[in-house]
DNA sequence: GCACTGACTCCCA
DNA sequence: ATGGGAGCCAGTG
């Protein structure tokens, strides 16, 4: 089966995100074009191969905390990269006012 | 083609 | 603060 273009787009702004900061998958859906579209995000990740390198850690959901039951492998793996990186936890919660990338809309990501 | 699920989010009680 | 329900779109059986 082939991929559908909408998840390069996805890959590509999660792939834009700088280091040490993180987003939402409503936010990548939003700065993808698919505003409303955040399951779509998730379900782009977890297809996400990993000869792209996409930084899915630094994906987390609208609360903050990592979309992977707590205590899980993959749940502390990815906090465990994100703190390494930069992200402070408080309670396994990200402060998305401080971390939360600020997408430009402007960028050239948007017309290709 | 229908129905259910999922790495989500918003709204209301 | 917390939990339930609806909306969302693609993938899977």
């Amino acid at each position: 089966m082939s991929i559908n273009p909408r998840y390069k787009k996805i890959w590509a702004v999660v792939k834009s995100i700088p280091k040490g900061s993180v987003s939402t998958y409503g936010d990548v859906a939003r700065f993808s074009g698919y505003p409303g579209c955040a399951r779509m995000v998730g379900t782009a990740l977890r297809a996400a191969p990993d000869e792209l390198n996409v930084p899915w850690h630094r994906v987390i959901n609208s609360q903050g905390k990592v979309s992977f039951p707590s205590g899980g492998e993959k749940a502390t793996s990815q906090q465990d990269i994100l703190e390494h990186e930069g992200v402070v936890f408080l309670s396994g919660v990200v402060n998305l006012n401080a971390y939360a990338w600020q997408g430009n809309l402007d960028s050239e990501l948007w017309r290709m």
